[in-house]
DNA sequence: CGACGCTATTGACTTTAATCAATTCCCACC
DNA sequence: GGTGGGAATTGATTAAAGTCAATAGCGTCG
């Protein structure tokens, strides 16, 4: 339903996402030019993906609606996952630095993009100096995530890991206008377990704690945080903390 | 010994690490400013801070010499090492998107840097956009550095997470024209096992493991990597390795 | 030169999460 | 409405790494 909202927007001036994907400052004129190079695709569907790895790097995209999952695979198969991007975050950053997608990034649920010709785009950013600064903060923005998680999984435990990813994806959607305490998983256990660094039995068990500790309510992939603070006092870590030593009977 | 060179070194336009924090086709005119906004500051000795988590952000810095941990503390003071940097490295990128220094920034050793006020920063910019361009570029190589220590901590034994690491200093110590088979560790066993998100004992029996199998020899700080080949086979096929060659998934 | 302090190593043991295996539960499709 | 298949959960067990504790090694400084 939201889709034919994004199908009918034609401007980035009327975009509600520009407020995230767009520095504050551009006047009408830098608009229309950025629209001229902005190439709003049509929706892909579940699975479908925005690019692949080892691809040459051509575009910048953003989430326009919908949810990605952006993972790697190795040469040995092995897949992992880097990230999940909501609407108005930029996909590609990571392909700048070398000329190529190091990265695939996948719908996991009907999702569209506007998509940012780079080549065009950085002929732009010399008439709107604006625009690269502004990637360049949603660049590092990405790393200070990335620096989250690298945290949470070097030392976290399990519950904690959890808990920083809930945490953390509450917060993205009430950014979005989304109720931050109840909303639907666009993925599955298995990519949030692979993403979290641990086994998705082990994110099961993991789950069912946070129920037992009633910071959660979970239905399928329907969440409901009952206690954000309790989930965020976890998520923060705490030895110290007295309510995290408690044990359920395994 | 080398400390003495850099402090001689007073224009970009000479300094060996130019086409390592440069891009390439700047023209003499463009140095020459450039060199205006690049402040050098004098050497900081071990444990001293470039900068710290929490203060506002001012300049982007680039290693000139030494060795740098990058680093967070959280509330509960547990410190999480993010990341090491080499000479012709950038240093502040993560304060970008938010406005304060998210980590902080100690030499390992006696270390010296270049400074760059990134507000005269930004105005120069827009007169040579390939220079904010080059960072973005730099931004982007970063992020794919965490996305490869995310994926070695999140699904690699112990064993290969030591390997990854020794691989990958050695290819960044070979572009700086260092051996990448001999050289002396700028940081503790205790910092190189929080960075790969396991305790210095595991570390320590880690390195006994690979010594024992011929693949590295270690002299306290001193390693000497006797199989390249099969550390590098260890560590898995590592995609951001410059000297390896993309592998698309079939 | 010797003693102290810090770093690193080693050993014994515990805890945690991975693995293997078996159901159960949805959901799509017939 | 029933059936098959993937996803998720649950249980039992094993393997891996963390923890605790003690020792060894190196460097510094009196």
């Amino acid at each position: 339903m939201e889709l034919k909202i994004s199908v009918l927007q034609t401007s980035c001036k009327n975009c509600s996402l520009s407020s995230l994907c767009l520095p504050k400052d551009l006047v009408g004129a830098e608009i229309k030019e950025l629209d001229n190079i902005v190439n709003q695709l049509p929706p892909i569907n579940k699975h479908g993906r925005v690019y692949s790895q080892g691809e040459n790097f051509t575009s910048l995209y953003v989430v326009r609606s919908g949810c990605v999952k952006k993972y790697q695979i190795d040469s040995d198969g092995n897949e992992q996952v880097i990230g999940f991007s909501l609407p108005g975050e930029l996909l590609g950053i990571d392909a700048i630095g070398t000329g190529q997608y190091m990265s695939s990034a996948e719908a996991l649920d009907t999702a569209s993009f506007c998509q940012l010709n780079y080549t065009r785009f950085e002929v732009l950013c010399e008439k709107i100096p604006g625009l690269i600064k502004h990637i360049l903060k949603m660049a590092g923005r990405e790393l200070v995530a990335e620096h989250e998680i690298h945290k949470a999984i070097s030392q976290k435990s399990i519950d904690e890991r959890v808990a920083v990813f809930f945490t953390s994806l509450s917060t993205r959607l009430s950014l979005l206008g989304y109720s931050g305490n109840e909303f639907n998983l666009p993925m599955s256990r298995h990519e949030i377990a692979n993403f979290l660094g641990m086994q998705p039995e082990t994110f099961s068990r993991s789950l069912k704690k946070l129920i037992t500790r009633r910071l959660i309510e979970v239905n399928l992939r329907n969440i409901r945080i009952n206690d954000p603070d309790g989930l965020r006092l976890l998520a923060g870590h705490c030895d110290s903390c007295p309510s995290n030593k408690i044990k359920t009977a395994s």
